[in-house]
DNA sequence: CGGCGCATGTAACTTGTTACATGATTCC
DNA sequence: GGAATCATGTAACAAGTTACATGCGCCG
């Protein structure tokens, strides 16, 4: 099982057209980004292994001179290399949630630095919340020009249903320790 | 800001008494293992160079000879680099979810692909998600012998909470995709 | 003409995983 | 005595981030 990701996610993009590492992370950034990122340093080189198994082509222009923006399109072994991709097993997707490390090990501070560390997490959360909900509102009033606006609105529903299951935490931990704090000053 | 969060996770479980690196690692794939995960490549050398800070000291024994467990204490210095670190702002999360790359590229492969991938996904989410219970369960049953009892049934009611919004997500997704098959093969 | 956003690229670094070596203890 | 688990440790590798270098083109 291939460890290397990057790959799949330039393929997967470059299967709806042709595109430069530039757009590649643009898109990642804002469509992505609560689920998957990626830097420059990982697209990039990425881009030239892909080209050099023949997986990707590229208007590379021959022309020493001037700069331009190089468009990459997928070739048929990158088509068939995505398609293996899609059936393979996944793995486990490991997360580190600074947040639980805080509240499991609460004893060494204050209520009131917990408070603040989950309010905190629950205003990230929030505004996330209501990008995706923007997100999700403009996906659904455009016409259904592409073939995937539905599969990409399960992803969004996914990001959804997380955030508020972050937030409704978050809700009722406040609620416990501000209980926790009247105990404490009584 | 540290990004270096394993010496926490290490401070963090001293704080309540001294532990082996074994231990450790015990304890973080058994309780943890939802929200965090280190190995002990990064466990055993972050000892050393905890100590070296003395941030924590071990009972090492200076006889040369055998092999013995090696216990770890934390230092008052190490209590106070735990109790900075509490009130520091947190990294942001980031996550990979690969089901959600092959949710968002579906069009490239069939529909029973996406729904085997969605129903792994689900299957894996339920047993975590008994386990959890399992250990909520065991956790409220006994009797609060330490104070931070309750701190550790809040992190647990997370991980439900988040795999819950998974499982709901899957069924939805699930229920979509079927629908997809229908209007495919009328 | 200065600054900004677009655009490509790489080197150095940090972080994290895997595989392996070593040896003790426990239990059958 | 052999297998499993406990236990410590490290080297090689893989993955991922950051900072920087370079330069184009546009706008005010």
């Amino acid at each position: 099982m291939s460890k290397n990701k990057t790959r799949f996610v330039i393929l997967g993009l470059l299967s709806e057209g042709e595109l430069t590492g530039y757009d590649i992370k643009k898109i990642i950034d804002n469509r992505f980004s609560f689920f998957w990122s990626e830097s420059f340093g990982q697209i990039y080189p990425e881009l030239k292994k892909l080209e050099s198994q023949n997986l990707i082509t590229s208007n590379k222009p021959k022309q020493k001179s001037r700069r331009e923006r190089i468009f990459y399109s997928i070739t048929s072994d990158g088509l068939k290399a995505l398609q293996n991709w899609m059936k393979e097993p996944n793995e486990k997707e490991s997360m580190r949630f600074e947040i639980l490390l805080k509240m499991y090990f609460a004893q060494n501070t204050s209520k009131e630095v917990i408070k603040s560390q989950v309010e905190e997490f629950m205003n990230i959360h929030k505004q996330q919340l209501i990008i995706l909900n923007m997100f999700q509102k403009e996906l659904s009033d455009k016409a259904n020009f592409h073939e995937n606006h539905d599969d990409i609105l399960r992803v969004v529903d996914f990001g959804q249903k997380v955030y508020e299951a972050y937030i409704n935490w978050c809700r009722e931990t406040m609620i416990y320790l501000e209980r926790r704090s009247e105990n404490e000053t009584k």
